[in-house]
DNA sequence: CAAATAGTGTCTCTAAGACAATATCAC
DNA sequence: GTGATATTGTCTTAGAGACACTATTTG
């Protein structure tokens, strides 16, 4: 053991060229849009958080919030700070969604990117009075494939309208990544990871891992069922979800009345 | 445009500490073990590559193969790389297993792994006839939990038998990630990455999206039938496993015969 | 009472598990 | 014929989709 401390003594990493490596995070939030009617329930809305480069390269494009990894932290870790630095949220999970290392993708230099994909519940965006920066918004996210084949990624706030269009391609493992067609007004490749990050929702939404971190903690089956068709761009019949649900959920004693119509049950996510 | 030339040309990256990144790539293999009596079929084995470390640290223990990423590569370009210089078998695919960033895995550095799991066939091993280096070595694999909730995963090649523990922790979007308890002799964290790799590959196997690689262009029922018993470590029901791959394979006209019961039809992976 | 959501019951259909039965070869 | 695998058919069961129906509230 003394040689092995010898060695690394002497041992120096920086002979060897090295990237840089930022954490990038997909948050996306859902809130409810009030209906013309008092009596109906809100529909919801699925929304991604941007921000507005300051800088160049892609000054003035919109672009995921992140930043470089720094010594004695991972990269979630990195992941996690950058998403409260931009909200002051704290988010309960991030998901890994890939990473992202085109030679070309930074006109920076040799920069790769690890992708996250992270949830966050309106209520804490609420609570927390998040300042809203003009650099920071929250963009409407609609995300689909045409009759060609090709995905268009629209995300809209007020009069901003962003609408990138990209390839799928099938790659190993029924694995698809996505190529870039036209960016949009993103900036780098952010695109093709937003892609990325909607898809990864997307398949943990299917067994209702993604969805409970999007509402408090008490909530209605009829709210839980709305973020599910938010997310999977779907609709179910109240009666199939209740029952797909019920192994995850469990009942509270509160009801939730005065909305014009019979009172909810809460429910609370189980275990 | 002429102020982002500007910027670009002023720009330098090399203000922030930066860390090395490497690929580590779990690469499987099945080898069909022949049977005391001719006229059964061949059991499976799984097994997994591992190369002997000639320097320090860990010097003499058991390692993934996987090196250093290089400027205009890819982290996938670099795993597959890595996996041709050690078998000279190009793998068809490779399945992104997860970052490992821990600051302090590597005692060289700040050195950040890109884990890769990779399904490289029997018979291309055999036709590029890979000079069996002592350093570089085929292990079988178990990986199964006891009854405490433990994680044992062992490698054997010949004498050499290594034992790690690990204790599975659940992490957001159901995921599960791996604390080493005992590395039993791998060196660095590649016991929690072989046992991610492996989770990893059996949830890929669900889907028959992780099978077929393990085996040639055309291959019986039986075969692939096994490969996946293996992977997954269970049995099914040959009936049932014809039924459920139904769809992901065809016919073709060629027949195994000479095996000392009835003839097997060939299939071949559909599309 | 009307309008809306909350919640239950049940029929059907599909896919997977279990298992019985038949087919076909090498020796 | 014997022993092995190859292959097919069918009964059962679990879960999802469809839909009819009841319950409860506000105005």
């Amino acid at each position: 053991m003394d040689s092995e401390k010898e060695f690394l003594k002497s041992y120096s990493l920086s002979d060897y060229d090295r990237p840089s490596v930022t954490a990038d995070v997909a948050a996306f939030m859902i809130r409810p849009e009030s209906q013309q009617n008092y009596r109906k329930n809100p529909e919801n809305k699925l929304l991604l958080l941007l921000i507005r480069r300051g800088g160049h390269p892609f000054k003035d494009m919109w672009a995921l919030p992140g930043g470089f990894l720094q010594r004695n932290e991972t990269v979630e870790q990195c992941a996690l700070r950058e998403i409260f630095e931009e909200t002051n949220v704290q988010p309960v999970s991030i998901l890994p969604v890939g990473v992202f290392s085109e030679p070309e993708r930074d006109p920076r230099g040799w920069i790769i990117s690890n992708a996250y994909a992270s949830v966050i519940s309106e209520e804490s965006v609420r609570q927390t009075g998040q300042d809203d920066a003009a650099d920071a918004q929250w963009f409407s996210v609609s995300f689909d494939c045409d009759e060609s084949g090709a995905y268009h990624l629209s995300l809209n706030y007020a009069d901003i309208e962003l609408h990138a269009v990209l390839a799928a391609e099938k790659t190993s493992f029924g694995r698809t990544t996505f190529r870039i067609l036209d960016r949009g007004g993103l900036a780098f490749d952010h695109a093709a990871i937003i892609a990325a990050a909607l898809t990864a929702l997307r398949n943990e939404a299917k067994n209702y891992d993604a969805i409970f971190d999007f509402l408090p903690e008490k909530f209605t089956l009829t709210a839980l069922q709305k973020v599910q068709e938010t997310i999977m761009n779907v609709s179910i019949l109240p009666a199939n979800f209740r029952r797909m649900v019920s192994g995850y959920v469990e009942e509270t004693d509160e009801y939730v009345r005065g909305e014009g119509h019979r009172p909810a049950k809460l429910y609370r996510r189980k275990k």
